[in-house]
RNA sequence: GCGGGUGUAGCUCAAUGGUAGAGCCCCAGCCUUCCAAGCUGGUUACGCGGGUUCGAUUCCCGUCACCCGCUCCA
């Protein structure tokens, strides 16, 4: 079961190196994490792991990386620029805040029913500014991009051309995001810089159902492929109340996590309402040419966004087990072994140089085919349980056979049993352990 | 941003208007030599700023951060 609670897991996402609060040294800053040496390896082992399954693996999908700093004039193609800015007012009776241009009596609070209670209206601007050039101005105003998907569709023409690519086809990207949310919180969840892990899937209108369905499938089963429990997985449709301006369907993919089901990640279809807008605003022609049949039409989009940092979270989460091993306490990870940290430890069993000099030596001959970590300091038992604690799939401990018989002993996080190999075959033996 | 709550070592907790303690963790040494052993020693904290006071971690004010809600979404 996950919904360990969420203080166990920023406890020990603290203490071992996994995230830390931004800028501490000066009390922090609101909303902004820093990830520690573990937890940008395991980030960056769940970005990977959706580039290889999205781009690599797939013939159909290409990937890129656009700026994080646009033209101003794709949000408002886009309808950020429209949709992103709110009048809000508070209710000075209940403290709810409403958005002005959502309320059907701008004067009486839909909360509490009282009128003649709200402050001033406010504009809540959800996308960062800031300006190109050193001066200052409305001129050269740009937005910091609230989501990768708008360099997806500006690019849209120049990578199907230069990939002469044909429908229906695919454009991923992965890349930091950037929302003046008006309330973060739940740790690492809902952040304003965040990691977004974005495709664009560009295909015939009347396909777009089919593809909608293919994609809520294949996303929720990347989940459970890597290891998460699928009981704390669940997929649920959007209302139509709470669909985006662009969407014409939309699903999320939701964890269990500690304070509920949440969202991962949204699949939606965003129509050819991008492209269009963008076509609209741009002159360019974006329509897509079929020579078959000698037709010129805008693609439907099929797109699965997920968040990079959440996802991350939830795997960390749902890895997180605690159980009783000779009357203590187990803290393990039980990571995939390609989303963990590290892969091996290599651990001498004692402090005697005599151990340590070859020990050492072992590590070093493998640490360009794995991510690896070496530990001499204390008992050779606290050192297992760090380990279980990160996650590391694999502990080599190299003793004082070692020495005479050229062996040493494989031992496994999840079963603790433990194996002798010979060093001759020691990477190939901890790659088959690894990819089994 | 508003309302409510909370701020003491890395973690979990004490105590006190008069020099801040413990357990765990961590580090070093000894011992041990395959699953958080033991012994000795050691590092580390009153979120920040101001006020009251002879003296503030303690009382007051402000501020910052965190937690719960309002809102938004990957």
């Amino acid at each position: 079961m996950a919904a360990e609670s969420l203080e166990t897991i920023s406890n020990l996402a603290k203490r071992r190196g996994f995230v830390f609060p931004s800028s501490e040294i000066y009390g922090g800053i609101r909303s902004a994490y820093d990830y520690g040496p573990l937890g940008a390896l395991l980030l960056k082992n769940v970005k990977d792991q959706w580039w290889r399954s999205m781009v690599q693996e797939r013939a159909d999908i290409v990937g890129i990386d656009s700026a994080v700093i646009q033209a101003r004039a794709v949000w408002k193609a886009s309808g950020h620029e429209a949709a992103f800015t709110d009048p809000l007012v508070e209710c000075r009776n209940c403290n709810a805040r409403h958005r002005l241009d959502k309320l059907d009596d701008p004067g009486t609070c839909p909360a509490c029913k009282k009128s003649g209670t709200f402050t001033e209206p406010r504009q809540f601007n959800l996308m960062f500014t800031t300006h190109t050039g050193p001066v200052e101005s409305e001129d050269n105003l740009v937005y910091l991009r609230p989501e990768t998907a708008q360099g997806i569709f500006i690019n849209y023409e120049n990578v199907r051309r230069t990939n002469r690519l044909k429908l229906p086809f695919g454009i991923a990207q992965v890349g930091k995001s950037f929302r003046n949310e008006i309330t973060p919180g739940q740790f690492v969840f809902r952040t304003r810089e965040f990691e977004q892990m974005e495709m664009e899937y560009f295909c015939r209108p009347e396909e777009a159902p089919t593809w909608f369905s293919y994609w809520q499938e294949q996303r929720f089963n990347w989940y459970v492929d890597l290891g998460m429990d699928s009981n704390n997985l669940r997929i649920r449709p959007h209302d139509a109340d709470e669909l985006s301006h662009y969407s014409a369907g939309t699903v999320d993919v939701e964890y269990a996590f500690p304070w509920g089901w949440d969202e991962l990640e949204g699949v939606a279809n965003r129509t050819d309402f991008d492209l269009r807008q963008h076509a609209e605003l741009s002159g360019q022609d974006l329509r897509y040419y079929d020579p078959e049949a000698d037709e010129r039409f805008f693609p439907y989009v099929i797109e699965p966004a997920a968040g990079a940092t959440r996802t991350t979270f939830a795997f960390l989460i749902d890895a997180y087990h605690e159980e009783e091993v000779a009357g203590e306490k187990r803290v393990v990870l039980r990571l995939d072994t390609r989303l963990a940290p590290y892969q091996v430890a290599v651990l001498p069993l004692s402090k005697k140089p005599e151990l340590i000099e070859p020990a050492s030596k072992l590590a070093d001959s493998l640490r360009h085919r794995f991510m690896l970590e070496f530990d001499e300091t204390q008992s050779i038992g606290r050192r297992y349980r760090r380990q279980d604690e990160i996650g590391t799939p694999l502990c080599v401990t190299f003793d004082f056979d070692s020495l005479e018989d050229n062996a040493v002993t494989i031992r496994d996080r999840d079963t603790m049993a433990q194996d002798r190999v010979s060093i001759d075959r020691l990477g190939d033996a901890i790659d088959s352990r690894l990819t089994r």
